[in-house]
RNA sequence: GUCCCCAUCGUCUAGCCCGGCCUAGGACACCGGCCUUUCACGCCGGCGACAGGGGUUCGAAUCCCCUUGGGGACGCCA
């Protein structure tokens, strides 16, 4: 461990706004947090900062929660909800005030807005001027009585050599000047407290320890920092990880790259949460010692905030390709944990997914148990997603499927002999005592000896004919999954789609 | 425009703090080959990067400066 985690108890956050869909940018922020919390033996919190009410909608807080969930990435607190503590923040600002390290602005916003478009148009930086910062007591008075409508602004220590600093623990060594930092607003005119106060006074509630976050909090940082000082209160660790951006290096957003950067979007995709977090991880992290595939366990105990990189990172997704539809090393992860799970964990899944596709039978998990379980072993090598399971694996789990026209085209209705060797050999196999893969093998041996044919031309043929594809696992492990019955059905079902000789 | 941050293969990254072990390592993707009844898997191999320029040093991917590029923040949003 680090030396960023002296206290006694690590306390940690993810603080989501509901004002969309969870997506893979808040989704290896709440990772981080978690890994944080599980491996100092901490508290995560889960907060809701809904202070933005024309924004906020139930549906989004509803969505950030299954995401988390689905992801397994458990909370210890919370969900607590920002709006709830809004006396404590305005009491905050109203300590602020009386200190001193607060002010009323009565500028307007007509004002402002004035200002930033002329400082826009001289093109130099706008900074609020301070012209309320000075403002007497009887002219406060004054406007007050007059009912003259103000914001409250924190008082930035303006002396030429006031700098704030923080030890980041990704970053580094951080500074601000003073002068660089506007008197930024802490309250709207309306008495709302802004998410600049709110966040830290929240953050100093729930005793937050490390404040994980993205990269575009560093410029609040400073802001909050002194928010913390003004009020006596000891500032947390902050750890900013570097952002996630798109292949044309703008930062990842719903609007503008739609589903694909949503958590919902790999569930119903088929993805393996744990599939997602191990690559999430992988985004902006590395092991000491090159490791990539982690189970939980080992990646809680691995993690780190000290080798979060400093470079921003791209997903590398790119629209209109739909054998990567999404990052090639996502699909990936998925793939292999899909390939190489203990087939008992990864049944749950294939269970769901087939029972969405109305191909779960009850049997599966009665006497038919060790044939699902040796079926879903057999087929998943093959397989990137869950979704493959009912689409490709569709063969294995009921007795419709699609034949492929190219499949068939290459593997059936250039051979018209196929027309006798197809039900031959189903005569044959019927007739197979134990319907195991040697005896079937041996059957399609021998009968391509005695016709004197290549075994390779009835073996694909019958890959097709049994399965509609020219590809698949091994053809005599494939029969026998498939079984006897509906194996002798298929291949003889099968001769209609090849052309008899005279054609 | 101002302030801040970042900079190694197409992408994720190791190495950088504590210069030499780096003819820069791994992973994904891609391309070959092997295996094979197909497709995968697996194995072997290939392609492919220290942004540029100055310093410091016997020696720089590693330290310093500049340039360039990229990102972020500059709201009575969060």
């Amino acid at each position: 461990m680090t030396d960023t985690d002296k206290r006694e108890e690590v306390r940690v956050r993810f603080a989501p706004s509901p004002t969309g869909y969870l997506h893979l940018g808040g989704a290896r922020t709440a990772l981080y947090n978690w890994l944080w919390a599980r491996k100092t033996g901490g508290v995560f919190i889960l907060r809701i900062e809904d202070t933005d009410v024309e924004r906020s909608t139930r549906e989004s807080v509803q969505e950030i929660l299954d995401g988390l969930t689905w992801l397994g990435l458990d909370w210890d607190e919370g969900p607590h909800f920002q709006s709830h503590n809004l006396e404590r923040h305005v009491e905050a600002a109203r300590k602020l005030l009386e200190s001193g390290h607060a002010y009323r602005c009565f500028c307007t916003r007509e004002e402002l807005e004035a200002q930033r478009e002329e400082a826009e148009a001289r093109k130099i930086a706008f900074m609020y001027n301070g012209r309320c910062r000075d403002l007497s007591q009887d002219e406060i008075d004054r406007r007050l009585e007059e009912g003259q409508p103000y914001v409250i602004r924190f008082r930035v220590p303006r002396s030429p050599l006031s700098t704030v600093v923080f030890e980041d623990a990704v970053f580094g060594r951080m500074e601000k000047r003073g002068q660089d930092i506007e008197d930024f607003v802490i309250v709207r005119s309306d008495g709302r407290p802004l998410y600049i106060l709110s966040n830290a006074v929240d953050d100093f509630l729930d005793d937050i320890t490390h404040v994980i976050r993205g990269a575009d909090g560093i410029a609040n940082t400073p802001k909050q920092i002194l928010i913390y000082q003004a009020l006596g209160w000891k500032p947390p660790v902050f750890a900013h990880m570097p952002l996630t951006l798109d292949s044309k290096k703008a930062k990842l957003s719903k609007r503008k790259h739609g589903e694909v950067v949503t958590i919902a979007y790999y569930r119903r995709h088929g993805f393996l949460p744990w599939a997602l977090c191990n690559f999430l991880a992988l985004l902006g992290w590395s092991s000491p010692d090159g490791t990539e595939f982690f189970s939980r366990d080992e990646l809680i105990r691995t993690f780190d905030l000290s080798r979060i990189n400093r470079s921003n990172s791209i997903f590398n997704y790119v629209p209109g390709d739909p054998k990567n539809w999404t990052d090639p090393k996502a699909i990936h992860f998925n793939a292999t944990y899909i390939r190489t799970m203990p087939v008992e964990e990864l049944a749950p899944y294939v269970e769901e997914e087939l029972k969405e596709a109305g191909l779960w039978k009850q049997e599966y998990e009665g006497e038919k148990r060790g044939w699902f379980l040796a079926t879903v072993d057999l087929i998943r090598a093959r397989f990137h997603t869950l979704k493959d399971f009912s689409s490709r694996g569709r063969c294995y789990f009921s007795q419709e499927f699609e034949y492929e026209e190219a499949a068939v085209k290459k593997n059936l209705s250039k051979e018209p002999r196929l027309r006798v060797y197809l039900p031959d050999l189903a005569q044959r196999l019927e007739r197979v005592e134990s319907f195991g893969s040697s005896a079937i093998e041996e059957v399609f041996r021998s009968y391509a000896e005695e016709k004197e044919v290549k075994a390779g031309l009835l073996i694909n043929a019958a890959r097709t004919a049994v399965s509609g594809t020219s590809v698949g696992p091994g053809l005599f492990e494939m029969l026998e999954t498939i079984g006897q019955e509906e194996v002798t059905r298929r291949l003889r079902g099968a001769i209609s789609l090849i052309p008899s000789s005279e054609n």
